[in-house]
RNA sequence: GCGCGUGUAGCUCAAUUGGAUAGAGCGUCAGCCUCCGAAGCUGAAGGUUGUGGGUUCAACUCCCGCCACGCGCACCA
């Protein structure tokens, strides 16, 4: 077990001793600036504070339940009631041990693995790929990376949008302006241009909007010619995806697109209508206000000079349409149904917060019990922006095409490693390009915290140096240099040779390690991956000075050298760990 | 108008249940390669966390007002 998480027991069990009715579900341990210890809790303190209590006394009688000795040396209280935890090198060199033979690395699988459903990504039929899709497939792929690595059950789904009214206009572009050698030659964009061509006639000419909405109509109700053209725009569409998420190195586990749900969509409507919870409103029929909330918190009224009025969420147009509402309650009930989920999360634009608060609450009304159980979750994300501060574009105001994009990033790297290292092969240099260039766009996505927009930079995500990808696989690529050029084949090295720490650098970047950990679960918490790219960024930083300041091949002696070789290697395998789980590549050089 | 979100160093961003003196990088300035990859390291300067109140032993974090920007406001997703 990890010492912290020793710590951490202890101390809950201490805490039960003073307070035996205490919730030390709270009571943490957590890493903390280096001048007052390895590790911190400031829990005592809300603890004394609910209860009234002396905060430093409930620390003092605390303490004197706790024996920590094994792992730390003598407890420290300090200010208003922190304790204060100092590593003992004997545990922290064993955990390096135990590392180092191949015991662990620094994290523990989930005491209770949980199922979770995540929903991600979800490109749509007939339109290229753009750099919007960076944010949720980027994110959404590190959160099932670090879900399944520590241990959870993760059902990943790709809800792709395959169904929807876009296809009227489709379908009666692909019979009257279809260009057949453009759909050869790049499919999407042709299918991009008809739909332009159509939905600007549609605009202009309300006769062309009935025409595209009569070929809707004949495609719900299943006409064998349009069911035919919509399933091969669907086959040229999964050859994009196919493609880019082949270059991103994600996966899904399903790709059920909308359309799978359409079976449901009447049953979810007539449903909701047999219990009251759904309603006809001016032909259509929604889920309106239930009044249990406050105004101001319920998604369902909206202030227009000041009267509420009614905000309903639609499940079926006045034409008989259904809206994405509904698809989306289908879904639930389909993953409900089949993956009994402990959580279902949805790596969605924050624009959508509102569509989301509303969907689960229809949904806690009409499957209360399930609702209980599943907890559903909208990590939101904002938007990529421009160095003008306005949404990223192209020069000529086009969206920016993500596969454009990722070429455009293999290309840059490209340069600048050629510029660098020119005496490696093109070969060499064009697989390096392809990981920094791709790493560099992915790591820039995930470093800022996810809820605000961030500020697209070619310069910035391909910097040599900062908190980029390039400095972190540099990093890599100089401890792999190390183990080329010692006889050391592996990074795990033999199981009896020693580790002993002496130098701040080295003790510095052991302690670091040991809070791969903690990290990981804060991503999966908190469901931001941000919190990962800064571990690795320090964890790299604490190498380099590392590197700097403690020779390893040229150590004083063979056990020095080799407990610093066994120390590299740990260093190489959480990097390398770290950023895999980002979703990210490494390389042997650069 | 109403709701949601954001506002932190010149710039780009952090800050893990409310925790200790708000941290990095870039840029600027000053240092370090007879030595394992200098794509590196060390140091300096730089802040009333938009603003005004409040709660607390403790507030970037929670509450209220105001300002600025962004987004959303039934039959697109």
């Amino acid at each position: 077990m990890l010492p912290h998480k020793q710590i951490e027991l202890k101390l809950q069990a201490a805490v039960l001793e003073i307070l035996p009715d205490a919730d030390v579900s709270a009571v943490l341990v957590r890493p903390c600036d280096p001048k007052f210890g390895d590790y911190q809790s400031n829990a005592l303190m809300s603890l004394a504070k609910v209860r009234k209590t002396n905060p430093r006394q409930l620390a003092t009688d605390t303490l004197a339940k706790l024996d920590v000795s094994e792992v730390c040396e003598k407890v420290e209280i300090a200010g208003a009631g922190f304790l204060n935890f100092r590593l003992k090198n004997s545990a922290l060199v064993q955990t390096l041990e135990t590392a180092a033979r191949g015991e662990h690395l620094f994290f523990d699988k989930a005491a209770k693995p949980k199922t979770i459903v995540i929903d991600f990504s979800s490109p749509n039929v007939a339109k290229p790929m753009h750099v919007g899709h960076i944010r949720s497939t980027g994110i959404g792929d590190a959160l099932q990376r670090t879900l399944r690595l520590l241990g959870h059950h993760v059902i990943s789904d790709n809800h792709i949008g395959d169904w929807g009214t876009q296809f009227g206009k489709l379908l009666l572009g692909w019979k009257q302006a279809l260009d057949r050698a453009a759909l050869e030659c790049d499919a999407i964009a042709e299918l991009e241009r008809l739909y332009k061509v159509i939905n600007a006639e549609c605009d202009a000419n309300p006769e062309r909007l009935e025409e595209a909405k009569a070929e809707l109509v004949k495609l719900q109700a299943g006409d064998a010619e349009n069911i035919s053209i919509w399933k091969e725009m669907i086959r040229l569409s999964q050859i994009q995806f196919d493609t880019i998420y082949s270059r991103l190195g994600v996966n899904f586990d399903h790709a059920l697109g909308e359309s799978f749900y359409n079976p449901w969509l009447g049953e979810v409507v007539n449903d909701l209508l047999a219990k009251k919870i759904a309603r006809e409103s001016e032909g259509a029929v929604g889920v309106f206000s239930d009044g249990s909330l406050p105004p101001k918190e319920d998604p369902f009224l909206v202030n227009r000079d000041g009267e509420w009025i009614a905000d309903p969420a639609l499940v079926r147009k006045s034409d008989g349409g259904f809206n994405y509402t509904t698809t989306d309650l289908a879904t639930i009930a389909y993953r409900l149904k089949t993956w009994s989920p402990d959580e279902i999360v949805y790596v969605v634009d924050d624009r959508q917060s509102g569509h989301f608060k509303k969907l689960f609450l229809v949904l806690a009304r009409w499957k209360p019990d399930a609702t209980k159980r599943t907890k559903l979750i909208h990590v939101g994300f904002g938007k990529i922006l421009g160095d003008d501060g306005k949404p990223f574009k192209t020069r000529s105001g086009d969206t920016v095409k993500l596969g454009d994009l990722l070429d455009e990033a293999e290309a840059r790297a490209f340069k600048i490693v050629s510029g660098k290292n020119s005496e490696l092969s093109e070969a060499q240099r064009k697989e390096i390009a392809r990981v920094v260039g791709l790493g560099a766009v992915k790591y820039a996505d995930l470093l800022p915290n996810r809820q605000s927009d961030y500020i697209f930079s070619w310069d910035k995500m391909l910097a040599l140096t900062g908190n980029t990808a390039p400095y972190l696989l540099y990093a890599y690529a100089r401890i792999k240099s190390i183990f080329r050029k010692s006889e050391a084949e592996s990074e795990i090295r033999n199981p009896r040779s020693a580790i002993a720490l002496a130098e701040p650098e080295e003790i510095a970047l052991a302690k670091h390690l040991l809070n791969f950990g903690i990290t990981l679960e804060a991503v999966a918490e908190e469901y931001r991956p941000n919190y990962l790219c800064n571990y690795l960024f320090e964890l790299a930083v604490h190498f380099s000075r590392f590197f700097e300041n403690c020779p390893v091949l040229k150590a004083e002696d063979a056990a020095m050298r080799d407990s610093r070789l066994a120390l590299c290697g740990l260093a190489a395998r959480v990097l390398k760990q770290g950023l895999e789980t980002l979703g990210m590549e490494i390389v042997q050089q650069m």
